[in-house]
RNA sequence: UGCCCGAUGGUGUAACGGCAGCACACGGCCCUUUGGAGGCCAGGGUCCAGGUUCGAAUCCUGGUCGGGCAGCCA
């Protein structure tokens, strides 16, 4: 026998329906946002496996607006909605809908159950429905107006459609079994009375579906086949399957998958909402923030997050996922893909002694050494440059392979500079100038004896640099579960907000980048990813720190002074 | 304390009664005109206790721990 394919628990499913003729063998998934907020991350997971299964099993995706509830909904969040889900690269095709397109059939539906004595009218205020709802450790009890003929419950509830009650009068509710230990069966409410226009379907309506009755039959509607959703809807499938069973029409399967948790961040709307609220970032787009919108804006590419949702898999354990998987996924798709030019974010002058003044030439450099087809392009040189602050040490730890008094290093794909001495504000004692003499030899930055240089750095000629603005990005929060810390402990989310979390500073980027496209990503050699922010102007570039290459001296020197060893300890053993 | 769901290296996952594998992270080495990328190596895991079986991460029982459910939110 063939080892079985490696497949989540999703998928298996999926495939055996499929295999043993389930739905005519046909796969129709839904995506279906409410539009009351902004995708995020966590939404992405929902949308690949929506979308991936549905072209691995030659079926279609929806894409549906779960708009139910019109009190919380905005038309704004609509086309939010649809922008993202296309920049992350998923194609609904023909198929977006509404859910409230479907009220008119829903009402049907509902009346359809009150007549076969399955639904009825209730006229309990909420305070007395919660009471005769029960806790779960004892049965519910029975509405008085639970045994109403069915009759009276369809003038009513034909009442209510007419909206001759005010909001609260009544509800509709399934008439299934006040003493089970499921809550969501102990008579859960259908139809609730709202005068609120909705932002789909305007003033149409003044009552409007719960979830758990409108949600089934848009799914039952549309044909789905597999319906996704996370945990905590468990608890509801029986109910989702009671309806379309007492309706007798198509009955799509629910499927209950792990929600995404990412370490450093959180994911909950209303979390997301009260940091945009309060200011703590400073729009729903802030490269801060888990929305697709943020990460779009932090220069993430769309490939990324989509190979990050495979990397994670789909399970139903509830854990949380180290952000350091989704940068790998930014990190390996841009190494493959981002072009390369150099800033220098921290600039430190630096004179080249023998190169005299007036003189100036160009160095070819390497677009993507990962791409040969990417080309090369000309960076101007000249006496004067700026380099990296910390490319140079007056007392240079060991092992590190930079510039200090006396050494040389390469500046990349230009020449081999020797240091010849300093500068230093005489008040602040800041470095303000490093003098050096270049190898004329050494032209593109090759030994001409085949001497071994070990440090390369980067660097950006003064007279031809252009001024640029880089917003530095952290995590967002300090620990790797602000929301469980801050429910455990009693605290606040914000109490872990990283104060490092943006850090805005100046510099210089090489003249072919002095007008970036707005959104376009790149590599700044050995400092990371970076993207165009949408503010950037001609001529005053900003550029948004995606994330940092990997940096393994950085992560020596951070070792080094967090534990001095054994020596630095002092500590003999005799 | 009712019901439902879950538990495999630090993290995310695979193994569907038959050699516990992969990825990320971490550590070491090689290579390098990015201390990037790449290459190589190492460490580290089946929640616990019973049972079934020639054989259990997998099946059964009990426990422990974690999560969810008491909106006319979704």
């Amino acid at each position: 026998m063939q080892r079985p394919e490696t497949r989540d628990f999703v998928r298996q499913i999926v495939a055996q329906d499929v295999a043993r003729g389930a739905f005519d063998g046909r796969v129709v998934t839904r995506f279906p946002p409410e539009p009351n907020g902004y995708l995020h991350i966590g939404h992405a997971k929902a949308l690949h496996l929506n979308f991936s299964i549905a072209r691995e099993f030659g079926g279609r995706c929806h894409l549906r607006m779960d708009d139910t509830n019109p009190v919380t909904e905005e038309v704004e969040f609509i086309e939010a909605i649809k922008r993202d889900v296309k920049w992350l690269g998923y194609d609904w095709g023909e198929h977006f809908y509404h859910a409230s397109d479907y009220f008119e059939q829903m009402y049907c539906f509902a009346e359809a159950l009150i007549t076969k004595g399955k639904a009825y009218v209730c006229q309990l205020p909420p305070e007395v429905w919660k009471e005769y709802r029960g806790v779960p450790e004892k049965p519910g009890k029975e509405s008085p107006f639970r045994n109403r003929p069915p009759a009276e419950s369809l003038d009513l509830f034909r009442r209510m459609r007419a909206g001759q009650f005010p909001n609260g009068a009544m509800v509709l509710r399934a008439k299934i079994d006040m003493s089970s230990p499921n809550l969501h069966l102990r008579d859960p409410v259908l139809y609730r009375i709202l005068h609120a226009e909705h932002p789909h379907a305007g003033k149409k309506w003044c009552i409007y579906p719960t979830y758990d009755f409108a949600h089934c039959l848009e799914d039952s509607i549309e044909g789905i086949t597999h319906s996704f959703c996370t945990l905590e809807f468990e608890v509801h499938r029986p109910l989702y399957d009671w309806i379309l069973d007492q309706l007798g029409i198509h009955h799509p399967k629910q499927i209950e998958f792990a929600r995404l948790n990412l370490s450093y961040t959180v994911m909950s709307k209303r979390q997301l909402n009260r940091l945009v609220e309060e200011g703590k970032v400073k729009s729903w787009d802030d490269p801060r923030l888990p929305t697709i919108a943020g990460l779009r804006r932090r220069g993430v590419p769309p490939e990324a997050i989509r190979s990050f949702c495979d990397l994670i898999g789909v399970t139903k354990v509830n854990g949380l996922t180290d952000i350091a998987l989704l940068e790998h996924a930014i990190r390996d798709h841009l190494n493959r893909r981002a072009p390369r030019a150099m800033a220098v974010i921290n600039p430190l002058r630096l004179v080249i002694e023998n190169y005299p003044e007036a003189d100036e030439e160009s160095f070819q450099a390497v677009n993507n050494p990962e791409d040969p087809s990417a080309g090369t392009r000309p960076v101007p040189f000249s006496r004067e440059l700026f380099i990296e602050r910390d490319d140079f040490r007056i007392e240079p730890p060991p092992k590190y392979h930079r510039l200090a008094p006396g050494r040389e290093v390469r500046l990349r794909y230009a020449c081999l500079v020797t240091c010849t001495g300093f500068e230093r504000d005489p008040d602040r004692g800041e470095i303000t100038t490093v003098y050096c003499r270049y190898d004329p030899r050494s032209r593109g930055g090759s030994a001409p004896d085949g001497r071994k240089v070990k440090g390369t750095i980067h660097w950006v000629s003064a007279r031809h640099a252009v001024p640029a603005v880089f917003n530095l990005y952290e995590r967002l929060f300090t620990v790797a579960d602000p929301a469980d810390r801050a429910k455990h402990e009693g605290r606040d989310i914000t109490d872990f907000l990283n104060p490092q979390s943006l850090r805005v500073v100046r510099g210089v980027v090489e003249p072919s980048l002095g007008a970036p496209p707005p959104l376009s990503r790149w590599q700044f050699e050995r400092l990371g990813y970076f993207c165009a922010d949408p503010e950037t102007r001609p001529g005053a570039p900003v550029f948004n720190r995606t994330v940092t290459l990997r940096d393994s001296w950085s992560r020596r020197e951070r070792k080094l002074s967090a534990d001095p060893g054994p020596l630095a300890a002092g500590i003999s053993p005799w």
